[in-house]
DNA sequence: AAAATAAAAGATAAAAAACTCTTTTATTAA
DNA sequence: TTAATAAAAGAGTTTTTTATCTTTTATTTT
């Protein structure tokens, strides 16, 4: 298991996807999503559909549609894609799960965690989907399996 | 979803549990350690059974029997109870589940993630499981829901 | 207006994770 | 040496996550 759920992993890639090739005013269809970010193409409709219902990417349906993201979506913060998919236990909840777990009443690894916590919401909540759109330009990133 | 899986949530709390109540050279049930923790007991028992296997508890069949810790298995990094139960995906995968991101072929995320992994791994590693029982004993810490 | 296109929505299937119950084995105590 | 105890092992079930397929709706082009 690693940080993020699967579906989470699939979305931020596609975010990635989305915003790298539709700087130009472009739209890319989930076929072509799902292959550039080698991830099952079914699967990502029901992701996007998602992200779409909550604004995060935006898209159209018919001839030349496609999904695509403007000014105001590229420049959200990635924390916001995580959230619609993952919820906040990352960043709020209990590493231990302990729901009564708090700064007063806390699990033993709870002061540990703070830091890790903190951190991951800073690196999430301080990078916009844009910022990562030169590196996969220049090709030095990418998002294939 | 938090860091964990629920699974490692309530092998990390048991280890805890059982560090903290055989200190003293005692044994504990799975009844009290289930009980002590909040944990579904069947459950539990199917995970003690794992990390019993792999040395990381200790235990002893029949009456007065039970689970407990001795010297070396208290001196053991936290890290190795993660291990067994989630794997190592955590501190070491890529955070967007690319098996081909790498150093030299990154994902978005690769640099950002890695602070935040060898910060995981640093926390993980660097703790023994003895080093929480003084605030159990304490009562400054709680491993109940 | 009809045909074509592409996402949205709905319904179902497969796999994995979480959880439960029963039987067996080892150990102790009567 | 029998009965009792407690973990180990085995065999389920339930729930959640991941994945697929089909139908509907919106839009565009012919």
């Amino acid at each position: 298991m690693g940080i993020f759920s699967k579906t989470c992993e699939y979305a931020i890639r596609s975010v990635f996807f989305i915003a790298h090739r539709t700087e130009n005013g472009n739209k890319v269809s989930i076929k072509e999503i799902a292959s550039g970010i080698s991830s099952p193409e079914y699967f990502l409709a029901k992701i996007l559909q998602e992200l779409s219902k909550r604004g995060i990417v935006k898209s159209t349906k018919g001839p030349n549609g496609g999904f695509f993201m403007d000014d105001e979506t590229l420049q959200r913060p990635l924390v916001d894609v995580v959230e619609a998919i993952d919820g906040n236990g990352l960043f709020s909840g209990c590493g231990l799960g302990l729901v009564s777990c708090s700064e007063s009443k806390p699990c033993p690894l709870h002061h540990e965690f703070k830091v890790i916590r903190e951190e991951i919401y800073k690196m999430l909540s301080q990078t916009t989907i844009k910022d990562f759109n030169e590196d996969l330009n220049l090709g030095i990133t990418n998002l294939k399996k």
